[in-house]
DNA sequence: AACTGTGAACGTGTTCACAGCC
DNA sequence: GGCTGTGAACACGTTCACAGTT
């Protein structure tokens, strides 16, 4: 099938904003949808829209549109969400508890099979569906039922250790939520969203364009 | 001071992994540090670093690295968080209030000072210092308070309103968690983090490079 | 006429390489 | 010698513009 040798983080991206905006054009039986129509969905150009897909092959029909139903299985197929994927989190605070529950998340095919955590106080309790179980039990735990996709919501300071129990159960891919980044082997997947440097990105922008609002506290005027 | 005319995202998240080694090089009695090692510690090269702090002004010493103490502080004022920042978290679901109470935000000088939810059954409890408040007065709340951070975790239904409460209180930035990129004025800064596309992303990725453990589930070898 | 697919032009961020200073 | 600061070279992603298709 159509594996380019190489595609873009930004381009990845930006195919799971089309794929949603695609299911929405489905439900609202739209049969077909130009590349500005996606672009506009996304607030991007025409022209990305295009280049992006051409990547993965010729899905549209000049002078017509693309197809909804064609393009969006195609993406489907493409982003690997085109059947239910298992998936651990690690970490049972309440960011990883949180995580577990996020309704997005089950709603986009990801399904949370599994909590670890170290405080055996935790163990036993149910997250939804799923169990928080043991952290020492990770690795066999994951080698068994085959998960490829782990969540990692713990402390700082045990997330090297979390990892390291992933990648011995032969983990795929992790979604990493600590302030850290874990070493991985490079065969295994690593994707991190730091909340902290969000934030403090944020507030460089806000600082950058106008001014605070109040830059020192408590004014109101 | 020094105001670049126009510096990029990457750089400035990548400022804020500069700022977490500085400190912890402070804490360990580091005097000075030297761009590759500042660079080994987040995966980058030195002419990166160097490249990024130059952006910003001279803080190194030809032949003998940058200063930690003085380029701590330095970035700190650069970012921004060189004061407590109040921030809101509009949506107290259970998003809404693990961000909340998420340890890395205060340690890095963001106090969440209150929560919104519509549901009056959640208005008054607590999590941590901060009550959950009716959404209905957000925007009075938000301008009194002279709070310019805002954490927007409602799901993305309601996204848009929130949004449209938090600009009508003079809000300088959103953190945007749902689903949805809520349309403001050009003058506020919205910064997303979508969860599922971070997922989908990874998912991409694996199925990329190399196969997945077990492409059928059940399949234990 | 409407719209896709794509090479070519452009812009932006990264890496190189070296002059300059300690 | 070790290391910074920076122009110049490079790589990569985005936008343009148009030929090609229905």
């Amino acid at each position: 099938m159509s594996s380019p040798r190489k595609v873009s983080e930004p381009t990845v991206r930006r195919l799971s904003t089309y794929y949603r905006t695609l299911e929405d054009l489905a439900a609202s039986g739209q049969e077909t949808v130009s590349s500005g129509r996606l672009a506009d969905a996304g607030g991007l150009t025409s022209a990305q829209v295009r280049k992006d897909l051409s990547v993965f092959g010729s899905f549209g029909v000049r002078g017509r549109g693309y197809p909804v139903l064609h393009l969006r299985d195609a993406l489907k197929g493409i982003l690997g969400v085109d059947q239910d994927r298992p998936a651990v989190v690690v970490g049972a605070g309440r960011l990883g508890t949180a995580l577990a529950s996020y309704p997005n998340f089950s709603a986009r095919g990801f399904h949370i099979v599994a909590l670890f955590d170290v405080d055996p106080a935790r163990v036993g309790e149910h997250v939804g569906d799923a169990e928080i179980l043991p952290a020492d039990t990770i690795s066999d735990w994951v080698r068994r039922h085959g998960v490829c996709l782990a969540i990692l919501a713990t402390p700082a300071e045990a997330a090297q250790e979390a990892a390291n129990r992933l990648v011995a159960g032969g983990i795929g891919g992790i979604l990493n939520f600590t302030a850290t980044t874990p070493e991985v082997p490079e065969s295994v997947n690593v994707r991190s969203v730091n909340l902290s440097i969000e934030l403090e990105g944020l507030c460089y922008a806000i600082r950058e364009s106008g001014l605070w609002e109040s830059d020192r506290e408590g004014g109101a005027s």
